[in-house]
DNA sequence: ATCGGTACCTGCACGC
DNA sequence: TGCGTGCAGGTACCGA
């Protein structure tokens, strides 16, 4: 579930970290390893030291002492959590010198990756919603034959937008998820670039979107799902002119909108 | 080179 | 109670 604001909110929950020592490191031979040796990506992290933790995008990077980094993926129902019991999706365990920090996810659809370099994976990314000019974003819509919610959700065009902040985003701008990207006109661009950021910046402040499960390192549920305007509101009425939010596939994913305000 | 579709997993809510 | 279906915050990979 996790996105942007979700994945911020845990970055910050797990900063105090920052300084601490991986004494000793429990991994489960799953899908989350991406196929590495248990073994040895314990080896590479057992004694090193966490220098800092970044979010790029819905990616947590820690760079460890002695050049190692530690990226983590929270896929769908991934959480990092700091102490609690070990539970039946537990995957992963780090021991530090003061306290434990636990990888559950239960869908697997999460990764942790040990590296000797900045994460290749990461590198790819596009820029930072939150970062991005106007003019770069205009810029980069325009050459994108897409639709437009299928290229929000794309992490080459930007990094940390998902399906919630994607409709959201979209409706804000009274844009239609079918619209297609290049051919946004007039003050279209701004105004999406606007509600996105909009959107991201208030869901961050307010610890991100507990749909079902998410929580933060320290347990904490978001409570930015009570602002959601369209997102898995289909049949209730749209929030400006009453009418019932509908809900469509774009790109294989749940699209919700209102079919007055948002138009193509 | 870009794209759309499919695959990967588990759990839950629902109707029968 | 159980079974089948559809749905869920995500990305990777394949072929057109």
């Amino acid at each position: 579930m996790p996105e942007l604001p979700e994945v911020e909110t845990v970055t910050r929950s797990i900063a105090p970290l920052i300084g601490r020592k991986i004494v000793s490191a429990e991994l489960r031979a799953t899908r989350v390893l991406r196929g590495s040796d248990p073994e040895r990506v314990a080896a590479k992290i057992e004694g090193r030291r966490i220098q800092s933790i970044k979010r790029y995008g819905k990616f947590i990077v820690m760079s460890l002492d002695k050049g190692v980094y530690l990226t983590v993926h929270l896929g769908m129902t991934g959480r990092l959590l700091l102490g609690g019991p070990p539970g039946k999706h537990t995957h992963a365990i780090l021991n530090l010198d003061k306290g434990v920090l636990l990888y559950d996810d239960s869908r697997m659809f999460g990764c942790i990756e040990v590296s000797d370099e900045f994460p290749k994976r990461v590198a790819k990314l596009g820029p930072e919603p939150l970062e991005v000019s106007f003019e770069d974003f205009a810029t980069s819509l325009k050459r994108h034959k897409m639709r437009i919610k299928a290229l929000l959700l794309n992490q080459t065009f930007l990094r940390g937008m998902g399906n919630i902040y994607a409709d959201e985003a979209l409706f804000r701008s009274g844009i239609h998820p079918m619209a297609m990207a290049s051919r946004l006109r007039g003050g279209r661009p701004r105004r999406l670039y606007d509600a996105m950021r909009d959107v991201l910046t208030e869901a961050i402040a307010a610890g991100g979107s507990s749909i079902s499960d998410y929580v933060d390192a320290e347990g904490r549920k978001g409570f930015f799902q009570i602002n959601h305007r369209v997102y898995q509101r289909t049949g209730e009425p749209c929030v400006t002119c009453d009418k019932p939010i509908r809900r469509l596939l774009v790109a294989q994913r749940s699209s919700h909108f209102c079919p007055q305000c948002q138009k193509r």
